[in-house]
DNA sequence: CCCTTTCATTTGCATATACAAATATAACAG
DNA sequence: CTGTTATATTTGTATATGCAAATGAAAGGG
């Protein structure tokens, strides 16, 4: 193996970008929500579990910066799925009708990637994968 | 653990993007070339030891869309760290001499971004991850 | 040699995403 | 209660990135 090539394979900030750009083609395929991108899903997902969350503690645990979440709260409440309400220098979200209806087809595309993942990459490799990916972010971020 | 939690931990694609963000922010810390953000250092690198590289091998190698790779030869050509030599359909890409010394700042870089998150993440661990990473890419692509 | 098909690159347009500056509101010191 | 400071959100602006359509160039069939 040459030099480039250990590069490209042990650099993780370079492993890490390809595939996330891989794994999103593979979501954009399998959501098919129109204009929402895998993303907003998400979002979704979280106020579903926590109505009249607040912006900063939504982008907490998208781990997005706040001006990405006004702009998603902004399209998401264009399209009548999600419902600011302002609470002092706080913003609350909370989820319309139609956001939980969303949020339901949202759980069977979900189910519907998992399997499709796990099918390329085998089961158990997706689960730790992703477990290791998830407890690396947990560490970045309390460093930086 | 919630069922939110199952979700998020689990969603190889949330895992994925959100530590693609983490990774890239370290990455920019690190990386300080002026405005040449890091996946432009990662097309230096390829050219350097491919010279003469088409442009479509360029975008397979770094897995972007051609678009994508137009505009970063475009950005590079104009800094004048690359040549464009059209051939027939095909573009070939070369260094310049100026190239070739970024393309020696980024290896020093490159080693300080490893360091870095390597003290964060462990050694082996980091290695382990984005070993997975590239072949979980690799895959993908074949089937995408 | 022309016409059609094929392939590589570019361009137009759209989106996710960030940072820095601006704004709005609350909290606190005196 | 007023002025200052701290915090949450929004806005302006910029970039990476992709898809689909347009362009340009070669290759192959007649």
């Amino acid at each position: 193996m040459n030099e480039e090539e250990q590069v490209l394979i042990h650099c993780l900030y370079f492993t890490a970008s390809r595939f996330a750009r891989n794994i999103t083609k593979l979501a954009e395929k399998t959501f098919d929500f129109g204009d929402l991108a895998p993303s907003y899903l998400y979002m979704i997902m979280i106020v579903k579990f926590h109505p009249e969350i607040t912006q900063k503690e939504l982008c907490h645990k998208l781990s997005i910066a706040p001006s990405t979440s006004t702009r998603f709260i902004d399209k998401l409440e264009k399209l009548n799925l999600v419902t600011r309400k302002m609470d002092g220098k706080q913003t609350l979200i909370s989820l319309t009708e139609e956001g939980e209806r969303v949020y339901l087809q949202f759980r069977v595309s979900l189910k519907e990637l998992f399997d499709s993942y796990s099918e390329i990459l085998g089961r158990e490799f997706s689960k730790d994968l992703s477990k290791s990916l998830h407890e690396a972010s947990d560490k970045l971020e309390r460093e930086l």
